[in-house]
DNA sequence: TCAAAAATCTGTAACGATACAGTTCGCTTG
DNA sequence: CAAGCGAACTGTATCGTTACAGATTTTTGA
């Protein structure tokens, strides 16, 4: 065989110093680049033995595929983008969803990119970032609401995704979410059984999905089990810790005072536990609390709230499963979920 | 001129459709590929008007450069890592320290992306991986060590990081740290102040180098102030909360009881406050405590603690802020920060 | 006036991977 | 026995960008 017809494409002996690529191995096994390729794929036209050979090869020198190469030749990023609202920042719920997503992502090709936005600016910024540029595979949002434009958006550009929350479009995603109807409902029914008659209600931001569920189990509690809701003037969950708890000893001094408390958060319910004990007044004695919380050191300080936990990190991998599996093609009926307090 | 001779390289005009690149560009202007390419990089063998036409046109059609062109031919990734050990996650410091990263990276062409590593792994693993496959430009570690084989590792390959924490190899390198020193001694003073004798501290595990910082502090407080030092076993801030609160418990009931107490994290104080509580003690009354906070929810639920804030946001802030001022080529001595208590 | 220098601009190759369209060769089959 | 087939392998072009080495035109200088 004439020697200059041979192998083109490896042809310069590839430094053995530098990381090794598809043409280090196509060299020090012989074959082309394309054969090597595919034979890491297991395409089926190459052979059993060669395939082999070249796993053998491409283990023996630490071979990982350059992503910008893989990127720029198919578009496929291996990232998947967390996008989070920076203001989010209350009470830290973002670390444990991304140690959850985290651990799902280790076993797998891809790495996680945080995608923030800014403080009260558009939320669709940063997801039409990703679709526009192809930063990212799938994306993973928060702060869902019932007809949320990020959704739409992905949905019309098939882009895979998987939403913390659900929405109320008639569109099939995948989420995940934590049962808050079935919290509230259940926190109503509890403080109803200790004999407290006028509960208010610390709740989410109306605009974002859970606030209706967190709504909707607290009203049918309130009925069914014959008790009266307090309103909680226009503080919600979106509002800063101090002013939570300022409202709430407003709240407290009036004659509408209520007896009972749900709280849509742990650390919403430092902020109405220190407005209460600001005008004397005690749990458990005055009044009883049922609070969401994330982790369990505010039973510690106060053992008197009851407290249903939400696995916030069990979330972020939930999370993170479904969206590649979104990703693999997957049909989103099969990437909901909903997990209960535990 | 003949036509054949023009423009090869924007010869099929782009769709106008696709995402703009170079060569859309580069048609819309009639100028070659790499004209433009070096127009936008205010290159000076391009003509003054040229490149206000180019910028011009790239605004208008909203160009944005592709990651992975760039990449693949740069090497440049324009990411930053941030290693994370996953199980750091005891009460949410990261949350912060992201957001304050993504603060600052927001203004620039970087991306934030999250390397994490496993439960109890090696902490070097995740390094290796980022200077073995170029995943990024600069890398934030944290949990720092007086002799860090992490630091070792990246000061002689000559890769930009900063740690968040000081080494003690007489390695300069970027870093932000908290004064654990400082406020370990003004806690000391403070406890001798209130007439405490008896002083532990709640410090970190032994092998990260803000133990000896804040040991320090802890023990010229201790001398200067004429009180005294409480061992607490072999317990540190490392330790489950569970484990805190039960070896404070032990301690409480033994003849060695503290009556003062220093503690290095907002999570263990509430384990010692619980098990301070547990065996019928009290705050203020039987023993004052001066705790580092990340945030100000303790003293709303124990005001009695006296309490000196960490800004870890801020931390991040100055962490991407050193990375990148690294990764400019600035001198390492110059991007070294101590915060201390707010 | 004419060569040299300066000012602008451009084509080619390469980064690493893969889609696609072959090529080679041994074997079957009519 | 030649055409046809399948198995196994490979070269070329390409993704978007930039380094580099020209190319072309204009200006300068003696």
């Amino acid at each position: 065989m004439d020697e200059k017809t041979k192998s083109k494409q490896a042809s310069a002996s590839p430094s053995l110093q530098e990381r090794p690529t598809l043409k280090t191995i196509a060299f020090m096994t012989g074959l082309g680049i394309t054969t090597v390729s595919r034979a890491l794929k297991d395409a089926p036209d190459i052979g059993a033995e060669t395939k082999e050979r070249v796993r053998l090869v491409a283990k023996q020198v630490g071979y990982q595929p350059n992503r910008a190469g893989v990127r720029l030749r198919t578009g496929k990023t291996n990232v998947i983008s967390l996008v989070l609202s920076l203001e989010e920042e209350v009470m830290g719920l973002t670390s444990p969803i991304v140690v959850g997503i985290s651990e799902v992502l280790a076993s797998t090709p891809y790495h996680l990119v945080i995608t923030p936005y800014g403080f009260s600016k558009d939320a669709l910024a940063p997801v039409r970032y990703v679709l526009d540029t192809g930063a990212a595979d799938g994306v993973i949002i928060s702060r869902t609401e019932p007809k949320d434009p990020r959704v739409e958006l992905m949905m019309e550009r098939n882009f895979p995704f998987a939403t913390h929350g659900r929405t109320d479009m008639g569109l099939i995603h995948p989420y995940h979410d934590f049962d808050n109807e079935g919290f509230a409902y259940e926190a109503v029914r509890r403080l109803a059984e200790l004999g407290r008659k006028r509960i208010v209600l610390l709740q989410p931001p109306p605009h974002l999905t859970f606030h209706r569920h967190m709504r909707k189990g607290f009203d049918e509690g309130i009925r069914d089990f014959g008790v009266e809701a307090v309103a909680f003037g226009a503080v919600d969950l979106d509002n800063s810790l101090t002013e939570i708890r300022a409202a709430f000893e407003t709240l407290m001094r009036s004659d509408d005072a209520p007896d009972g408390i749900v709280s849509g958060s742990g650390a919403g319910s430092i902020a109405l536990i220190a407005g209460l004990e600001a005008v004397g007044k005690k749990l458990t004695q005055h009044v009883d609390m049922v609070s969401k919380v994330p982790s369990d050191f505010l039973s510690w300080l106060r053992p008197e709230v009851i407290t249903m936990n939400e696995d916030i990190r069990h979330a972020g991998r939930e999370l993170a499963k479904a969206v590649i599996g979104r990703i693999a093609g997957l049909p989103a009926e099969e990437l909901q979920s909903l997990s209960r307090a535990i």
